[in-house]
DNA sequence: CTGTTAGCGCATTCAG
DNA sequence: CTGAATGCGCTAACAG
């Protein structure tokens, strides 16, 4: 075994390559210690005498040592990272709900892995799999639906799996979001409590998000309840935007008969409207009104201000991560689904 | 050494833990073959038979075998993971940057990591250090500046590190941004030759944004150059939000010789004062002017439409992530400073 | 409290 | 074109 450790030739001629990095070994040579008790030392600091620690922690000063997480995981299946699977980060919500997340994990020392779907289940199975090749410590995936697959994989996995978003009868392990239904019967009950008659949905992207479509049967089904027109939509298939905003209320004021108002599936939708209503001259709430959803701080602004059903996006992050955590952390949650509820926002604008 | 690998009772008695999960070695002896050739048929298929090459694809399929990569990290050094370091997720900046740097990656095989920094190089260090025991494949992180510690590890580590945002002389490997000084230069030059005479500009969370400063210096350095009052100042030491936009605008209109002309250091800080004077009935631009910097898709729909500085975000990432793709792909880039640019969009603010 | 031993799952030598 | 040996850097099991 070439005991030859002087002489340092760098050449080393058996390694891989030599990226001349100090490993946990040459901090246990440096602390005269095995490099268990380094490990230990680090890891575990209560299982090692204090002289112990604050040789090692010496060591690993003058030495710069970083440990190579990756080989950790290896050893012990579990890397400190956690996937986060969302559908787009073009969309607002998303985006919100992973500050939440990452702001949480990063202060409990995981790093988050962010992939997105593109709202395609079978991409995120696809997905689910190449991150599970991570040895994550824990997934979080956006929604209550999945390919069979992946349920059943993250299912046996048996580390903690939060699904986010959506709140449902079923999750996989954990889950934290809101009622799409609910979120859609609240506003069709309280324009209907305001007075309007012909209510219009608008919502754009609606073919790949269900969670849009539940806001919308949810908005459907109260109406019908009420006893009131019921089944006015009008869908877009591109994303959200303004210039969408703008072209719904276009065409809402070209209706043979117009409606009296327009829930939006989002706050950038009825944002678009509302300023085009304005360039218009058009009157709002009097002549039309308009509704979003998503609680955006724009809304608060705007001439008049937006009504809107708000959801509390970077708290839902942070309960997301802060359930995975807890698990970690060895806990057993009391609660696995949370439903973080919303608010309705009471603007201007109906 | 025990051999009785028959009679398996599934109790491996001297593996850490047993997963269950199939791994090379099961694919190999399912296609009967060596484990080092089904690696070869998966990452270099064209070194091994068209024969081998299908029975280990009718294995893998058989198994349902998911490479882990951490293993492969080990061995060579090299996960497919890119970490991305920004200062912040809540804005907006970013996020679209980081949009398109996810798209790239992922789109080449490759996961992001995504971490921030909360604009203090010290946890950028730190968050370095972090990240690089992932054995990343390369990095992204935002900025020309940065603790000396991390240029020095960074330059001599080998691989590939792209910096965002940023034009300038020096950078650790390669850099993708903008200048932003010739940001501030240009807006003071476009409001002076529409003959606005006393030009303030309001900026938020400079203390930390060294990049929000140096548009400010550009800015004050031109219109001194231009024989202009320089020097007017608004700062809030917050991050942007339209309530900060909507105080400067009020801060402005109560200054005892108030500006003609605002120039926000985004488009957030823009709006919020658009709004705000829409409100009290403040014409723009003929009371006072109001510009931006950003070019998001709300200015355009604002009363009037917002003029503004407009950078190609998402395209800066693209490029961010193609440059280092193209670096692990073996290329040698023709150009490692890359100048973005930006484009000043008229509106009718100003 | 500390050390010994073995091996996580794969890819890099080097031989055939 | 294929295979055998070896080790990446660290930690889970046992001892002591």
């Amino acid at each position: 075994m070439d005991n030859r450790s002087t002489g340092g030739e760098p050449r080393g001629r058996k390694r891989h390559r030599d990226k001349g990095r100090v490993t946990l070994s040459d901090v246990a040579r440096e602390a005269g210690v095995a490099p268990i008790t380094v490990s230990r030392a680090l890891n575990t600091p209560q299982r090692v005498s204090k002289q112990v620690k604050a040789r090692v922690d010496a060591a690993v000063e003058a030495l710069g040592y970083v440990p190579n997480l990756i080989a950790g995981g290896l050893a012990s299946a579990g890397t400190r990272v956690i996937p986060v699977i969302v559908p787009s980060l073009s969309i607002l919500t998303f985006i919100e709900v992973v500050h939440g997340i990452q702001q949480t994990l990063e202060s409990a020392g995981y790093q988050m892995l962010l992939a997105s779907t593109d709202f395609d289940l079978d991409r995120e199975a696809q997905l689910v799999n190449t991150v599970l090749g991570y040895s994550p410590s824990g997934v979080i995936l956006t929604g209550l639906r999945h390919r069979p697959a992946v349920i059943e994989r993250l299912r046996e996995w048996g580390r903690p799996v939060v699904e986010i978003m959506e709140h449902g009868d079923d999750c996989i392990d954990m889950s934290v979001g809101v009622d799409g239904h609910t979120l859609g019967r609240s506003m069709a009950d309280y324009l209907a409590g305001r007075g309007y008659q012909r209510m219009l949905f608008a919502g754009s992207n609606m073919e790949r998000d269900y969670r849009a479509r539940q806001r919308w049967q949810g908005f459907r089904d109260r109406l019908t309840e009420l006893g009131l027109e019921a089944g006015l939509l009008l869908e877009y298939e591109q994303p959200a935007s303004y210039r969408i905003g703008v072209e719904a209320l276009d065409a809402a004021l070209k209706m043979p008969e117009p409606p009296d108002a327009i829930h939006f599936s989002n706050d950038i939708l009825a944002t678009g409207a509302l300023l085009e209503a304005q360039r218009r001259g058009v009157r709002i709430p009097e002549q039309i009104a308009v509704t979003g959803y998503l609680g955006l701080e724009l809304g608060e602004f705007l001439n008049p201000s937006l009504t809107t059903l708000s959801v509390a996006r970077m708290q839902m992050g942070v309960e997301a991560a802060s359930m995975l955590l807890a698990r970690l952390a060895g806990e057993t949650p009391t609660q696995s689904r949370r439903n973080i509820g919303f608010n309705l926002i009471e603007g201007g604008s109906a």
